[in-house]
DNA sequence: AACCCAGGTTGACATGCATCAAGGCCGATT
DNA sequence: AATCGGCCTTGATGCATGTCAACCTGGGTT
């Protein structure tokens, strides 16, 4: 985002301790010398760009990959080209985690627009934690915090009804994106209303029917892709768990 | 499951090397050694019977648990005393990786039947996994596991039916269970239709139905909570991905 | 500038499943 | 053995959301 005119290698090939964000990225306590061990494994590569595959699914896993600026998401493709939407990540967050255990990857993953990615070569970060405690207990952490976001996402599309999820979805992002500095009032979405649909278990028109009404409700302003929420509050309450009274719907 | 007559309490403090899920449990390779390392710090408690919480929502994360015998079901609490159905937990799998991220409890964890269940002191663990480098990776690899399971769950919520999801769920039980050398095609359900339904994003009365179609196709025999599969290739084919032909549903 | 087209919106309709309601079954309690 | 209550089943009905279809819109291409 905030980029310098000359773009030199070096600018992009910016060190992980001067990266925005380390401290998303970085476990708290890692000396200086365990931070140039950890940066000297990472890759950088040149910038990718929309429709551009960091790996598809069933190829060996051999990196996670760290999303520092753009958007990815990751989807498992089934047979007849329909496909299920697992998540978008954003700057700050790490793809590849689910394909450890098989050490293939189950999911594909593809870039949404034109984006900087870290590639970490597992098994050389396996080995440098065995030797960072800190880093260690940091990877426990991030595995751990990836379940607990999915459980979340359970619940969403176990109990939620469709305006609940949109609200989540938009609460979500807003959040996302303002830990990293960014407005969380006003942004772009880098996925389409289909992709958006996709993943919330909506299909395409309910999804643009739902902008409509909370725009028609004066709780955001759309257009396109650019989001303003103009009543964050309100959202944040449709998302939370809390149904309209007088539903019984899934109190089960 | 078979348990001598004589159950003195040396009998139910088996050994790790002993426990006929090691193979489940313990990464390949390792040591003897290392197995009595791991194993010493192991608790076994006497059994746990149904109701009986091995924690709670909120409370600080101090251990993992894993399931020798019975079943054990995850969930979150909501407000008003509404609950999402997380997860069953069968013998050989591990409960609680969600709460080191938080190192906090964010569902609760309550036992269906009498069970018999392993503790496993995290920190403790974790300074044991760090010397032991196959149990590093295993331990990688089971966290993972978990997020690979998850996006599976999101798959069945965000794009199966009904029908599709209850025969996931049976499929589901049927390899779990014969992973663990019992029957794949007649077991006891230790949770209720309730319970099934909550898990599945579906209402009691739907499971019911299920059971009851899947019955008069002759695909299972139903006896409340015994269940025959008759048919388990067609059932299979069910919770595969596809969807009958003709539906657009969700191929977007 | 005219065209094209993918993505988005909007309307009309269909349906799968939740909801509501009533009754049945079985184990527990006395 | 009679009573009770929790769980399950079955039937009738309604609604949220998927589906189908038509049109709109803006950006890219020639």
């Amino acid at each position: 985002m905030t980029q310098r005119k000359v773009i030199s290698f070096e600018t992009i090939r910016v060190a992980c301790k001067n990266c925005t964000l380390s401290q998303l990225c970085l476990p708290m306590g890692m000396s200086p010398e365990d931070v140039d061990r950890l940066d000297s494994i990472v890759k950088r590569s040149r910038p990718l760009h929309r429709g551009d595959h960091l790996f598809r699914s069933g190829e060996r896993f051999r990196s996670l990959y760290v999303v520092k600026t753009g958007s990815v998401k990751t989807y498992t493709p089934s047979e007849e080209g329909g496909e299920q939407v697992l998540g978008f990540h954003l700057p700050g967050e790490i793809i590849g985690l689910d394909a450890i255990d098989q050490d293939a990857h189950a999911c594909s993953a593809k870039v949404l627009e034109t984006s900087a990615i870290c590639e970490v070569p597992f098994q050389r970060f396996e080995e440098l934690a065995a030797s960072i405690p800190s880093l260690q207990h940091s990877m426990y952490r991030l595995l751990s915090k990836e379940i607990g976001h999915d459980a979340e996402m359970l619940l969403l599309l176990g109990k939620k009804n469709a305006e609940e999820r949109l609200a989540a979805f938009l609460v979500s992002m807003s959040q996302r994106l303002s830990k990293r500095g960014l407005s969380p009032t006003d942004f772009y979405l880098s996925m389409s209303r289909h992709e958006i649909g996709n993943y919330l278990g909506l299909a395409v028109e309910t999804v643009s029917r739902l902008f409509t009404r909370f725009q028609d409700e004066g709780l955001v302003k759309v257009d396109r892709k650019h989001v303003e929420i103009l009543n964050l509050p309100t959202i944040e309450n449709l998302a939370g768990a809390a149904p309209a009274a007088g539903s019984r719907k899934h109190s089960n």
